[in-house]
DNA sequence: CGTATCCGATGCACTTCTGTATGCAAAGCG
DNA sequence: CGCTTTGCATACAGAAGTGCATCGGATACG
């Protein structure tokens, strides 16, 4: 499943996982800092006190190295999420509000994280192989998050109609409002127009339960 | 109001002003092919069929060149808009629907422009000065809105209740909504998602008139 | 037409990045 | 405890880009 591994996978020692997760975290500062396009391999190596032959010897390239760092990213994401969803008390019914706040609270909006990944996001659109591995990651995720959508609307009192469709609208107004919100981050009113749509597309694509 | 004037503003002799369209012209191209990021001052020029020296004679960045390129789409956009303002039959009554599809005819969805206006979004956010520009362009482009949206929306025969919160919803939605096309491109599902989602937002905030 | 002024080409010195090949110390294993 | 394997540093050769300074042909303009 995982990408085809980069120089000569004999083995996962402790000391090879150490530098791998030195050279993702100091890449996200760097692609933050430098946009990902204009990031090296060099700065990268640099920041993470390596050089090139550490980089070199985990990652085949920037983008191999981006799609682990995405791969990482998701799925501490999607445990987040069902960590939050298992520590709420069983059948407690919640106002739809409420359950709009406890989900928005549930995205962090790193900023970071953010420009980074719609930076990529561009950059995989011109890459054939890149787009497919993106799009692949997306389905997974989606697939993933499925059940824990139709939790989180029954905890509200609701059912969805279309699911696909509505994880959809979720992603699309996640990802539309996200940019919103670092154009203007000091701007209350963006957050709270946000917070409005979230819950406009939630009413507009489920049905109160009887 | 626009940036400080490349290197020496004497005069815009008409050879100048060629110069600096086929630049940004091959700009745009190359952005598209390469990324923002990794494109260079070297491949847009070769592009142009200039040389180094006639791109510094008239940007004196990349950064630079980008924003000029930015206010000739985003003025032409408005002015697009405002022709197709002034082209709509006066007060023809539309079903809801149709009033969508034609929104959405108007939003061409052009895949070099949305590429290169997403990376450089990330990259803008990223610079203060650009972040500025950006926003305060932005901001242009949603008051050029709003009047558009009022005619439009009355002519499927409803109100807008918050006009600012709609217009933010509607970017929203489409640039999220846009992304997924991107991605997508080949899926039909995406673009009638896509296309639901616009009803279910118009329905959201406005109301049937009396 | 003549000439003063532009505009872009050209050449240059410099920096940065790449990818690989080789070497050496440390960790693993019998 | 010695030997093998692993993991990263170092060295190297070269590609590509940058920004400037200078020059000559083109252009505008009286």
């Amino acid at each position: 499943m995982s990408e085809a591994a980069p120089a000569r996978p004999r083995r996962v020692t402790r000391r090879r996982a150490e530098t791998r997760q030195r050279l993702l975290d100091a890449a996200l500062h760097v692609f933050a800092e430098e946009g990902f396009g204009r990031a090296s391999v060099e700065e990268v190596c640099e920041r993470a006190g390596y050089t090139r032959g550490a980089f070199y010897s985990n990652f085949g390239s920037l983008d191999e190295l981006f799609l682990a760092m995405w791969e990482q990213r998701s799925t501490a994401m999607l445990g987040a999420l069902a960590a939050a969803l298992d520590a709420t008390p069983g059948e407690a019914l919640v106002s739809l509000e409420d359950g709009i706040d406890q989900l928005l609270a549930l995205l962090p909006l790193d900023d970071h994280w953010q420009r980074v990944e719609s930076e990529f996001t561009a950059h995989a659109l011109r890459v054939p192989s890149l787009r497919a591995a993106m799009a692949a990651r997306e389905a997974q995720i989606a697939a993933a998050l499925l059940p824990f959508i139709d939790r989180a609307v029954a905890r509200v009192g609701r059912r969805v109609v279309d699911r696909e469709a509505f994880a959809a609208a979720l992603v699309a107004v996640h990802d539309g409002t996200a940019i919103q919100c670092l154009i203007e981050p000091d701007d209350p009113a963006v957050r709270s127009r946000r917070r409005e749509l979230f819950l406009a597309v939630v009413r507009a694509y489920t049905i109160a339960e009887a």
